[in-house]
Formats: structure tokens, C-alpha cells, sequence
DNA sequence: CGATGTTGGCC
DNA sequence: ATTATGG
DNA sequence: CCATAATGGCCAACATCG
């Protein structure tokens, strides 16, 4: 169907990309059966049996694509390319190929709770071309490669035209950025091992080093993960940290000693040091390098042959050795050309606290206190440097990790992150070894002035709520101060849809105008200056504690309440 | 030309 | 990032 | 305990609009 011609490789030297093979004639329809089969299903070992038994019974090496997409995404984790697909390409396109008005979509999108199950009820019944893995894999190639968002409607349009009514829903759901069947990159991980006879440990490392399923796919099944090689100029998946909610859970989670590193609050990154070549990564995989020629410069000094894990972080103007807070970070991110400008104007610094690599050779499986010797060997104490030396201290109880806490957050970090020094890095998990503290937030007694539909399982609901403090004392006027969608469960979002629906006053769409009764205690990280709300504020992270049925609106917090929680200067 | 809309990626 | 949910 | 879904706020790039 699309052309498997040239704009297909054109965006290669952008990011080197891993062979899946030939492209495979596999039918597209027994992929996108199984999908369905599994999003049916809540069971988790079921998902993970349809998805092996799929997989075992494609025989083309050219089928790895279809492990990757189990993911939900149309490329791998390691793939630098996006779709750039949203809704004011599917809806036009839907519309078009089922002959219907573009209100019409709208109005089922809202029924529904997404578009691809929009695309499965009016495409529901067609035939299709038989498409094939590899169709459908050079279409996302051409799309990624599209310029004009005219070019990728007309492609998204092809291959919506070539697909039967089942294959439409699945195909919708992997354009428009998430499959939503309940499975992701760990459960397809358990699949591959099964599916090929493998240990899910040898899969997982590859996956770890590798950032493509498709290619983990591929070795498992020719007897070859182990020649996935760690290289230093590819990105390696993270080791993050668990949350924990006091002192107490971080010191009865490890044995003593442990040990006790600041959070700091900037972006998590990789840093890669190959001669004169250096790198830098994001815990997606996502090249950083281009936005921070600050860190390269002085990357090029260590030494060659080197991988770190650390907090990119911007630091002050007047002082490098003291740190800024995030909010002075994001004009730096996602920089194609920092000007000299921004780069004066906001210096940043790669807070080393892990090293994955030193003299070209991988340490990652090493235990914390041989891979930190490592890194001290090789990274400048000097707090003030652009790439510097994390901090640590050893704790052996809950007292002294409060009494860290309290100097981190004086010092203006986020909190803790608390490592057991045996462990080995634990590439691209989440795992126990590693836990993270963070500071216990106020909250804010707040009512709900508007309310909008949820997606998805949340489609029936109003989950998102919008929400205001009174403008003082005297003045009862609400001021919008944020949004939120977690934190309460799902019968308390269906009683207070309920109520909200009683207290209506403007309807548009899936959002909706209410009185203003429903009071909520709120949450957040932070509260910040931001002209998105009609209180002058935002919230960071925002979510629900708890419905104050017992709290009138004469009573909730007030803007100048706001004020004095703000974030303010350089704190 | 600047303003706006869309998308993607950080936390 | 966060919380709720269910295997 | 683990994995997953659904979603906040900020910001840059890029195409398109006026």
C-alpha cells in the first residue's frame, strides 16, 4: 500500500535505529485480534499467554514490530521519532472515511471515552485489504517522516482506508499515542521469555540495554540476547527510585547502613563521554545533548570512556555551587540552539551520583559502593563545577534520615533519595533498593467551580475537576487556583459526579460550569506564580486528599492563604 | 511578520 | 510527576 | 509487591493562520 520508498530512511541519521529485518507479510489482523483478545481480559497471566502464543507463532523475522507495538508504541523506546498524530489529524481523517460530520466524532469521542473506539464503531463492519505487519509498519515510517500535517492526514487516511473495522480501533489507539489494553513493556518482557524459551532476566537486560523490544524479540528467539551489548553512546534504561511516605518507611525498608543522597529537582539524565563525542540522555531515551553544549564542553574533561547517571539541575547566576529551583530549568529544555543568552542567563550543572561505565568498561552489575569509588575516581568533588560530585551521607535510622531531610529541603532540594550500597544498578526498574522522600505538602480547602468527562474508563465520570479559593475574607469572589484528577476513588468520583451533575449552570461539551458547593481538600508539591489560573497561581502536582462534605464554601481557604504557600525568590 | 494551535516531553 | 486498582 | 490507566502544569518546536 505506502510506498517503501525513499522519506522512509531519511530521518536515519537523526538517531541510529536497531534492524528489525525484513518487513514482515504477516496479516495485521491476527496482531490486532490478539490485542483485543487481551484488552478483554483483566486477567494478567492470560494477557501475557495471548501475547506469547501470538508472538511463538509468527515464524518471519520481520514480525519483531509486532512486540513492539504490544507496548503501545509505534516505535521503540530507543527511536528518537514520533507520529506527531493527535486528534486534529484522526478526527478529519475519521470523518472523512466514514462520511460523517466532524460533530459527530466529537460527540462519540465523548461517549466513548476514545477515539479509537470511535474508529471501531464507525469503521465497524468494513472489510479491509489485508494488511500486513509490514504495511502497517512503513506507513508509521512515511508518517514519521510526513513534513506537513496535510501529507500525514492523507497517510493516516491510507492505511485507516486498507484496514477492516477490528483492525481500525487498534490502529487509531497506536497512532494516537497509547493502546490502552492493559499491557505494557514489562508484561510484553514476560512474553518474549515465554515465547522463545528464554530467561526473563536475559530479557529484560536486553531490553535495558537495547531500548527496543523488536530487537530484544528478535535475539531471544535466534539465540542471541546476550550479544546485546552495552555501548557507551547509547542511552541504558534508568534505575528509579520507590516512594515512600515517611523517615520510618525509608530506615525499616533497608538494612544498615544505607545510604543518603539528595532528590534534586531537575531532570534526570545520562551522561555519555566517548573521546571527544559526549552525550546526554533523558530517562526516555530522549537525546538532551543539543540543548545543553554548556555540559559537553565540560563532559569532554573527564575523560573518555565514561557513562554517569545524574540530575541535570540549574544552578545560580551568582553562585554555581547553590541550586535553583526547577522552574529555572524549563526554558532550557528542549532547546534545539540555546542562545549564549539562556545559557548565561540560566547556568546548569549534571549532578553525578552513579557511575554505569569508566574506562570503557560496563560496572553497572557492580554493588553502590564499588560503582561510587568509581565515580569519585573520575568526577571533580568541587560543588561549583558544571559536572560534579553528588553528595552522600551513610544512616542507620530514622532519626538521622529526618535530620537530612530537614537540611535538604533547607538547601532547597526536593528531598531524599535513600540506596542500599550493596545493590547493583538495576537498569530500567523501579525496584526496593532504591526509595525517595519527599516533603509531606500542605493543603488547601478548595470548591469546585468546573467539572469535565473523563477518558477512557473515566468516560461515564467527571474526574477532572477545576477548582477555586475566595479572594479574602471580605471578598467571596472564587479564583480558579488548579485542576485535578487523582486522589479520590472510583465510587467517590461516581457520588460526586452525581451531585455535580445536580449543580450545573453552563454546559459545553464534556465540560461543565457548576455551583459552587462541592469543597475539597487538595494536595500538591508546590505552589507556583502562573497566569493559567484566575488566582495568579498553580499547583504542582496536584491531587485529591479528601471531600470536606462537612466544610460550607463560607469556609475554604483564601488567596492570600495561596500567597503565603507560594514558592517564592530562589526557594 | 507575529499570533495561534498542535504535539511531545520534562517534572 | 501522582493515586487508585486489581492480579 | 508489581504493573497499569488516567491525568496536572510548564515549556519548546514547528506548522499554519491572519
Amino acid at each position: 500500500m505506502t510506498d517503501p520508498q525513499l522519506p522512509l530512511f531519511a530521518a536515519e541519521a537523526a538517531a541510529p535505529r536497531v534492524a528489525t529485518g525484513r518487513p514482515s507479510a504477516a496479516p495485521f489482523a491476527a496482531w490486532a485480534a490478539t490485542a483485543e483478545a487481551v484488552r478483554a481480559t483483566r486477567a494478567r497471566r492470560e494477557k501475557g499467554r495471548l501475547v506469547a502464543t501470538y508472538l511463538a507463532s509468527l515464524d518471519d523475522p520481520g514480525g519483531a514490530v509486532a512486540a513492539r507495538w504490544f507496548a503501545g508504541a509505534p516505535f521503540a523506546e530507543a527511536d528518537a521519532r514520533t507520529l506527531r498524530i493527535g486528534r486534529a489529524t484522526l478526527w478529519p481523517a475519521l470523518a472523512a472515511l466514514a462520511g460523517v460530520e466532524r460533530e459527530r466524532i466529537a460527540e462519540r469521542r465523548l461517549a466513548l471515552g476514545s477515539t479509537a473506539a470511535v474508529a471501531g464503531e464507525l469503521l465497524a463492519g468494513r472489510r479491509g485489504a489485508g494488511l500486513s505487519l509490514g504495511d502497517v509498519h512503513w506507513a508509521f515510517e512515511a508518517i514519521a517522516a510526513a513534513r506537513h500535517a496535510a501529507g500525514r492526514e492523507a497517510l493516516v487516511r491510507a492505511l485507516l482506508a486498507a484496514a477492516s473495522g477490528a483492525e481500525a480501533g487498534v490502529l487509531v489507539a497506536l497512532l494516537g499515542g497509547g493502546l490502552r489494553i492493559g499491557l505494557l513493556a514489562a508484561q510484553v518482557e514476560d512474553a518474549i521469555a515465554a515465547a522463545a524459551a528464554v530467561a526473563l532476566d536475559a530479557v529484560r537486560d536486553a531490553h535495558a540495554l537495547s531500548g527496543d523490544l523488536g530487537e530484544v524479540f528478535r535475539r531471544a528467539r535466534a539465540g542471541t540476547l546476550a550479544e546485546t551489548v552495552f555501548a557507551i553512546g547509547r542511552p541504558v534504561g534508568f534505575m528509579l527510585a520507590q516512594p515512600k511516605p515517611t523517615p520510618d518507611a525509608v530506615a525499616a525498608a533497608l538494612d544498615a547502613p544505607f545510604v543518603l543522597e539528595a532528590k534534586y529537582d531537575g531532570i534526570r539524565a545520562q551522561l555519555h563521554v566517548q573521546d571527544n563525542a559526549v552525550r546526554l540522555f533523558s530517562r526516555t531515551r530522549e537525546d538532551l545533548t543539543p540543548a545543553f553544549p554548556d555540559l559537553v564542553r565540560a563532559g569532554r574533561a573527564l575523560g573518555a570512556g565514561l557513562v554517569l547517571d545524574g540530575e541535570v539541575i540549574a544552578v545560580r547566576p551568582d553562585d554555581p555551587a547553590r541550586i535553583a529551583p526547577f522552574r529555572h530549568l524549563q526554558p532550557r529544555l528542549g532547546r534545539t540552539a540555546p542562545a549564549a543568552a539562556l545559557l548565561r542567563e540560566i547556568p546548569v550543572a549534571f549532578v553525578a551520583f552513579d557511575a554505569l561505565a569508566v574506562g570503557g568498561e560496563r560496572i553497572a552489575l557492580a554493588p553502590w559502593r564499588e560503582r561510587r569509588s568509581a565515580l569519585e575516581e573520575h568526577v571533580p568533588l568541587d560543588v561549583a563545577a558544571p559536572i560534579r560530585l553528588a553528595p552522600f551521607r551513610w544512616a542507620s535510622d530514622a532519626a538521622t534520615v529526618i535530620e537530612a531531610f530537614t537540611a535538604a529541603r533547607a538547601t532547597g532540594h526536593e528531598g531524599l533519595v535513600a540506596k542500599d550500597p550493596d545493590a547493583s544498578y538495576a537498569a530500567g526498574r523501579r525496584g526496593g533498593r532504591w526509595l525517595k522522600l519527599k516533603a509531606a505538602a500542605a493543603t488547601l480547602d478548595v470548591v469546585v467551580t468546573a467539572a469535565e468527562r473523563g477518558n477512557g474508563r473515566r468516560a461515564a465520570v467527571l474526574s477532572d475537576l477545576t477548582f477555586a479559593v475566595r479572594a479574602s475574607d471580605t471578598d467571596d469572589t472564587l479564583l480558579d487556583v488548579g485542576k485535578a484528577y487523582t486522589g479520590l476513588t472510583d465510587a467517590e468520583l461516581v457520588a460526586l459526579t452525581a451531585t455535580l451533575e445536580s449543580l450545573v449552570r453552563e454546559r459545553r461539551g464534556g465540560w461543565q460550569r457548576v455551583e459552587p458547593a462541592v469543597v475539597l481538600e487538595v494536595t500538591f508539591d508546590l505552589v507556583q506564580a502562573s497566569p493559567r489560573h484566575a488566582s495568579g497561581y498553580a499547583l504542582r502536582f496536584p491531587r485529591i486528599v479528601r471531600w470536606r462534605m462537612d466544610k460550607p464554601v463560607s469556609e475554604i481557604d483564601t488567596l492570600s492563604r495561596v500567597r503565603a504557600l507560594a514558592g517564592d525568590g530562589w526557594m
